[in-house]
DNA sequence: TTGAAAGCGCTACCAC
DNA sequence: GTGGTAGCGCTTTCAA
């Protein structure tokens, strides 16, 4: 309780002699108040070090200045470190607080901050849920807290949602490759077989046939290790003598042990094999791995959860027009892994126009 | 404004036909209020999607069961993602939510976030600060919000802190190298010289001496590329012939730098060099990289900072003795990338023996 | 231009 | 066991 000797307007009022509601008035720089009265009211607060209690501010005006995020972890390798950075301070300027819970997956957590945060009342949950199961959150917060949903489990049945449209990386990777000269295009996924993987194989399937080339997809290992679910795909390729000119891997850690395989079996990138990443981790834009990749727009995410939730704190869930829906597309980064086709067996042709 | 139709301790009494004082005391559970009146409540407060107004509560209670975290930013390559993971999990347990703000090192989002979070009366406040300038914090929070500062910008001059004590990897480090055989031990730094970098100076030169061998320290570069600053100085000293056989890197990234341009060079880690890190990057871990590095015990170090925060928040800043102050060590991370000494041009001598 | 009264949802205190 | 009263710090409404 460390509320101790913080001055409220009532102290402030006795200081200026004035009643406690002028003093309100006056740090809200109301119209009724004169310059003078509202300086030297000003004045006092700063002295006295007066802070205004939201708390209580909340409570008399039903308003709240605070939104909640729960995710399954902020961290290495994931994208919601960088959206939460953006939001962060944005929401800062606009004296929006932010709430954020980091589950683990854990379905008790989730229902542990999504009531702790609605009894703080927060006038927005943005949610990357654990599963597609998410009855737990829209319980709680019945229709008293709008709720955005972020992220693959979920898709356009939530009223309200944010999304990455994964087919779109599909069709992009094929048709960037395929204008670099490739027609033995692999796609190297991992399990488990969910809505995100999905998304890339259809659009990458899609677009193989589209083009008329025979799709090559190639399923090892699991979320937990694809680097090594790279090397071991690229190793067995190898050994069945039948390695395709370019690689798309489902996560860049996936392409990192597919390109450290290639190099142990001296076959060189992107001269012999183009890879092809997803996901653009940091260390991915290392010279000496210079991955091309698909990056997440997390900045351009950040500002429109931001923006989404405030549209909805305000809205009170009236003039709401039928629901906010986004969705974003990942865009490809050329680096030094991707390069034209150049037939094998011939030799002189060292053009190495990495363009 | 969410707050729309919430039932309210009213709503409830009112069906129940109690007063709206005797919900209160059935829902916390009070000792003189009868077990089937307590049931019959709870059943009410469940049906009607009754939340606690935690804004209610802690302007009646004076408590406030909130805390705020200030940091330069969560992500890649950050400790403070996986110090917030720990501290959320657990905190969420206690029913006690985080206030979270990432500032960039902006001085004006510092005062920004801790002036919301004040007015939103969180009981504890932990900050990274950007700079060793905290003044404007203190100023903020007087002496109404305990300031736990953490890292590396402040020291144990702040009454309560958490603070890494790198002089300790700085001996941990040169001792390990040197029981491996190792005599010619190099450090490289980064600029700018700051508390960090000039921790684990010390704790080299001053072990490295003790051994009686001489210390041999480079700079390169600054924080903002210490990847290629690794680089270069590998460069530099295999063109001056004058390579050591261990090195100690300020940072994995710099590690990795210097282990890229060694592979370029033909030079084998960790037969011929010796390379060992400091941050344990994710990709440090994989089995190609597989850098011997210092890992930061984050789970322990959000763990402490919790408690730390709710000894404080209940302390009311009287009992407390003398302000809390913790350091933590870096734990050495043993990979492939170390290895023993192995004396040049004696052939025969293959015993890769990666102890 | 200023202020008195009422109330936001909850809890503490004391009387029944 | 139960409930009335008062008050947390602030804003809103309306009267002065």
């Amino acid at each position: 309780m460390p509320d101790k000797k913080r001055p409220t307007i009532k102290t402030i009022a006795e200081i200026a002699g004035l009643s406690h509601v002028a003093v309100s008035k006056a740090l809200r720089d109301a119209p009724d108040i004169s310059a003078e009265t509202k300086a030297r009211v000003r004045l006092i607060a700063d002295e006295t070090g007066y802070i205004a209690n939201a708390y209580a501010r909340s409570l008399s005006t039903k308003a709240t200045n605070m939104i909640g995020m729960i995710v399954p972890a902020v961290g290495e390798n994931v994208m919601y470190s960088a959206v939460f950075n953006e939001m962060s301070a944005l929401a800062a300027k606009k004296g929006v607080s932010l709430l954020l819970g980091c589950t683990g997956r854990s379905i008790e957590l989730e229902k542990q901050y999504c009531q702790n945060m609605c009894e703080n009342r927060i006038g927005a949950l943005i949610v990357s849920p654990s599963t597609s199961e998410v009855s737990h959150f829209i319980g709680i917060c019945k229709d008293t807290v709008p709720i955005i949903f972020l992220g693959g489990k979920t898709g356009l049945e939530q009223r309200h949602c944010l999304t990455m449209d994964y087919y779109d990386s599909g069709v992009t990777a094929v048709n960037y490759l395929n204008r670099l000269g490739h027609r033995r295009i692999a796609l190297f996924l991992y399990h488990p077989d969910n809505n995100t993987i999905r998304q890339k194989l259809n659009g990458y399937r899609e677009t193989m046939e589209k083009l008329d080339l025979k799709p090559e997809v190639y399923w090892e290992g699991d979320s937990s290790d694809t680097y090594h679910a790279g090397e071991t795909l690229v190793n067995r390729l190898i050994r069945q003598d039948s390695l395709p000119s370019a690689i798309w891997c489902a996560s860049d850690l996936m392409a990192l042990g597919v390109m450290e395989a290639l190099r142990k079996n001296k076959i060189r990138v992107p001269e012999q094999v183009s890879v092809l990443g997803h996901d653009d981790l940091f260390i991915s834009a290392i010279d000496s791995i210079s991955l091309s990749t698909f990056s997440t727009p997390a900045g351009a995410i950040g500002r429109k959860l931001l923006e989404m939730a405030e549209a909805l704190m305000k809205d009170d869930g009236q003039a709401d027009t039928g629901g906010m829906q986004e969705v974003f597309r990942s865009t490809l980064t050329i680096r030094q892994s991707t390069g034209p086709y150049i037939a094998p067996s011939v030799p002189g042709d060292r053009s190495e126009q990495d363009k």
